[in-house]
DNA sequence: GCACACTAATTACACAGTGTAAATATCAAG
DNA sequence: CTTGATATTTACACTGTGTAATTAGTGTGC
């Protein structure tokens, strides 16, 4: 640990601190300092400045060996935040602490082809009805995340086709003040998973988290690296079968158009919004025929040989994949392995490649947005992100 | 400009501004200043620093207009720089200075089937032929570079199945000291584009690269980013086709199978070895028949496709093509238009998506690596790579 | 040929962010 | 209540930069 490796600013600093708290839960000083790769004095300069704004609390504990430390340090439960979650059938709206405790929740059912007017009326109002709450309790609110499927920086977006330009000033304008970040669903899920404090995530490093849904919506997960930092990875319109299954997007044989969970209604037979009713379990319910299951196994298969092509433009070690392919039975997930079997440069190689399934977080919105937004907040180390807007460059 | 944005160690700083005079090929004072983000008096600084150590060279020259600028800066042409590259068909080996001017060079024959063992002694016998020319003109190579198709860090090679581990570790014992950077060559390639002074390079912004060539191979060039940032995406082996045509991965339906060299060389009827030999320009020497050209645009509407698969996970507005595509008519071309136009999200669009081709670069390596190599040594600061190659951390 | 307007280039000084090392605090166990 | 072990704070030094004052070039117009 000899040099001086690369300076950080204090808000660089203060973030990485933040962030450990928060991936932690609280940690003592000594954990903090290896984390954060800083020394004990500088941990101590840090935690004084953050204890002094109440952004971290203090509590005292008793050492758990000899001379151990003395306190831990969590972050302050008086920090309030929001997430606002878009997804195929409904937008909620939440505010919570950064432990992602939510405080304040309202749900609003909208239309899989909401149009972006419709949007905003609903936002509009949504947004005054929690005005209202925050108001009559005081509190203010210093972080807000949304996330929506399919969103990315690119003026895109294959769920709702909307003009991202126009949605990203209704909503800079609509939030007066208080700092937005959007992101895609699919990272704010990869956000509660990193920060909700569930440790049964079943993958450590870097790895492909995909969650198939009304789409197929992946994410580059790089363990070592911030969330800002990764990539979403819309699988569900990679065309896997030339003059295919039609698609919603009006092209054919997309990997979507076989795996939605539209497209799976179909098979087993129940309607896609009952489907989202029964929520989590919904496949249990079910008693599948042989056929039934052999027919989702063949889309499995068509799962696994897309994520296949996704792994060789872009390899890793390791998969986790949630949605209604984590409900079925292990033999019939092994299709997806099989379809990886065919596209995976080399075959599939348990030693290679780990595939594990998460349960489906169906109806848990708008958690995954509030966690998203907790992360933010730390990430801005702490500090109003209003104020240093202003790296532009003036090139000649 | 006002803060103070993200410090950087003396180190990057100096990187920062090395690569500004490499991507320019010389720059005066207030331009460095610009680019670097960095005030006049640390411009002045850190040249004077790099002036002693004979890194950079000041030219007097007549200021180019009122009250200009005194004195040009270069990189001094005194700084050797090595370049290694295997390719499908040959090894090659070159010094030259960080302008990419080539000083040295020696190619060997290879087969594409090369094994390790046998690379290893190829290598080494160049290596030594190279050393004894440094040896006799008294030059020292201050930074090697080694670019190989398919590679990444990841422990697997679609090009040549080697054990990457044990190449790394031969490379690092062979080098002796000489410090090297092993990439892949579409990264060499992108290195090339960006730091070859040649401007004719038709995107500007961020995009997709693609090589088709052996394979196809692509690399996401983002504009504003540092070369190490940019990911590799290997699109030669996307399973476009269930139980297609035979690749020699052993998958079927792989897109190489259908576009790569090998591929094509049986619809025009000429040898892999001949087209190699005929280099650039091979395709024109040909009288295609109009059969042989819509077999060829069938191939392209598969590459078409495979890249609108890409780019849908991962999208860009722009793709740059090199490699025999670019050797055909824009009509023919136009196949890979319509491709992309089945596969992209909300179907091809000129206004949001360009496509260029550049002519290919078959014959010029080892080029890019050398190119690579110079980039390298600009990264690094100009300092000693050995030195600081430990920013372990420990966690508990 | 010389003052001028203008910009370049250098330098002294101040300040942020850290690490080092010394000083001080805390706890468990005897 | 001392000891041993680690935690925590603090004073000081060092790096890298920006600010602002200073010095140095350059072309124009007289």
């Amino acid at each position: 640990m000899s040099g001086r490796p690369a300076p950080r600013s204090r808000r660089e600093t203060r973030a990485v601190v933040l962030e450990t708290l928060l991936r932690r839960g609280g940690a003592f000083r000594p954990h903090i300092a290896r984390d954060a790769q800083l020394t004990e004095a500088s941990v101590s300069r840090i935690l004084a400045e953050l204890r002094k704004e109440e952004i971290v609390d203090e509590i005292r504990q008793p050492a758990p060996y000899a001379g151990g430390p003395t306190a831990l340090i969590t972050l302050s439960n008086n920090i309030y935040v929001a997430g606002i979650e878009l997804s195929n059938n409904r937008l909620s709206f939440s505010i919570g602490d950064v432990s992602g405790t939510i405080d304040y929740v309202e749900r609003v059912p909208v239309s899989p082809q909401l149009d972006q007017a419709e949007f905003e009326r609903i936002f509009t109002g949504c947004l005054a009805t929690m005005g209202k709450w925050t108001a009559k309790r005081g509190v203010s609110v210093r972080q807000a995340a949304f996330s929506l499927p399919g969103y990315s920086n690119a003026n895109t977006n294959p769920i709702f086709p909307w003009d991202m330009e126009r949605l990203r000033s209704f909503l800079s304008d609509t939030m007066q003040g208080v700092p937005l970040s959007i992101t895609n669903s699919v990272i704010a899920q990869a956000a509660f998973h990193r920060y909700s404090g569930n440790s049964s995530y079943p993958a450590t490093g870097d790895h492909l988290f995909l969650f198939v849904g009304h789409g197929v919506a992946g994410v580059i997960v790089n363990e070592s690296a911030t969330i800002e930092a990764f990539s979403p990875f819309e699988l569900g319109h990679m065309v896997l079968e030339r003059n295919g299954l039609a698609c919603r997007c009006g092209h054919h044989g997309c990997l979507e158009a076989y795996t939605s969970l539209r497209a799976i209604s179909k098979i087993v037979g129940v309607s896609e919004t009952e489907i989202l009713q029964r929520g989590d379990r919904f496949l249990d319910q079910l008693e599948l025929k042989a056929e039934t299951r052999e027919q989702l196994r063949e889309r499995l298969f068509l799962l696994g040989l897309g994520t296949g092509n996704a792994l060789n433009l872009h390899p890793l070690p390791s998969v986790v994949i949630s949605g209604w392919p984590s409900l079925l039975a292990p033999e019939d997930r092994q299709a997806i392995i099989e379809g990886m079997n065919e596209s995976l440069l080399g075959g599939f190689d348990a030693k290679r490649m780990q595939v594990s399934f998460i349960a489906p977080s169906i109806g848990t919105d708008p958690q995954a947005a509030l966690n998203y937004a907790a992360y933010c907040f730390v990430r801005a180390g702490g500090l109003d992100t209003r104020a240093e807007e202003r790296h532009v460059e003036e090139n000649a």
